[in-house]
DNA sequence: CTGCTAAAGCAAGGGGCTTTGCTTTAGAAT
DNA sequence: ATTCTAAAGCAAAGCCCCTTGCTTTAGCAG
């Protein structure tokens, strides 16, 4: 990306867009030529830049999903968990945001290393669990705020559960309150 | 499936063999004629039978995981849920379960009812619960039991982290922890 | 303003997926 | 054993995706 601005950004957001309207209109499976002409772009400018159509979805998921759901500091581990699952709760109760999570499950592949942007989610999880300890707060493990609140509404997206209003706050009690009640049994920290 | 037994079951097998197989050399894209060489099966058979390559994806995908981790009945809500998620946690640790999930999330359209198969598995839930309340134990909610067990070992397959061994013993163990800790906030049933 | 270059557009060709009408086969029924 | 039929196999044709070499455009630099 030698030229942020101008129009390979221009035809980058048309072609993230054209995607998600795309899925968003139920047409799963079309290809790159439909995705262009959706995109008013040429599918050779499509195919020279992703190469396939699982790259792009990816790429799209992943540009969109990082701007969702920033961790918040509000000076206690609960208020942050708080804002954090807040946001996660819009984006998944959002028909765009379902889609995206769906297309980014869809185009791993199995035996790649994990993604970078998902490490950078997770760190960001651990600074503000940093924070939170150094202030002298009983906190969880990484892997404990990842199965307690956003496992449970990834299952609730996958598999076409509906997510409730509030949903955010039962998950993030849920943690507090287990680690209050018992502190031994997880495991150890992870990427 | 007017002749369950026969040439017709051998083709359905041999083409579920190949797609896994197929699927598990990572050969993601393989299209239909890929799949029926494969199966040695002629292609026509395969777009006859099941129309799409998600089509076919999807009921493998349902077919070899409808067999896996049935719960036992053990006379105790604690053995019965942990014979469970020792059987989806050796699924989830299995090279071709891993697969057959993904396969199964990738190929869930948005828009459309839940599966069947989910249900049924829910409902099984819900029997297993209800006897232990019968019992007189204290019993969580369905919702609880998947989000607590399941989520957490759907979210490490789906975005490639590590299934440890014990992990379905320690989800289990935070369930029912933390239903004795705090017997309130969650909600109701549900499908 | 002029020149430079990365990226987008264009066009043509090959290849493989998918469809469809017909034939053949194998399992079930009588 | 014979008959019947659902399902599998075969063959050909159309369609569309993808690739590739070349041309054009638009943004940045001097």
């Amino acid at each position: 990306m030698t030229r942020p601005g101008g129009r390979s950004a221009r035809v980058r957001d048309a072609v993230h867009d054209a995607v998600v309207e795309l899925l968003a209109a139920g047409e799963i499976d079309a290809a790159i030529p439909k995705i262009a002409e959706r995109a008013g772009v040429n599918p050779t400018s499509i195919y020279r830049r992703w190469g396939s159509r699982d790259a792009l979805l990816l790429d799209a998921a992943v540009t969109r999903l990082r701007s969702t759901s920033p961790i918040p500091d509000t000076g206690s581990l609960r208020g942050d968990l708080l804002g954090w699952a807040d946001g996660v709760e819009r984006a998944m109760r959002d028909r765009h945001g379902q889609i995206l999570l769906r297309a980014l499950v869809a185009t791993l592949r199995p035996d790649e290393k994990p993604l970078e942007y998902l490490r950078a989610r997770g760190d960001d999880l651990q600074a503000t669990l940093d924070k939170a300890e150094a202030r002298g707060e009983p906190v969880p493990s990484v892997d404990e705020v990842l199965d307690f609140v956003l496992a449970p509404f990834y299952l609730r997206v996958l598999f076409r559960r509906p997510v409730e209003p509030g949903t955010g706050t039962v998950l993030v009690d849920r943690l507090l309150t287990a680690r209050r009640a018992d502190p031994a049994p997880s495991a150890g920290r992870g990427g």
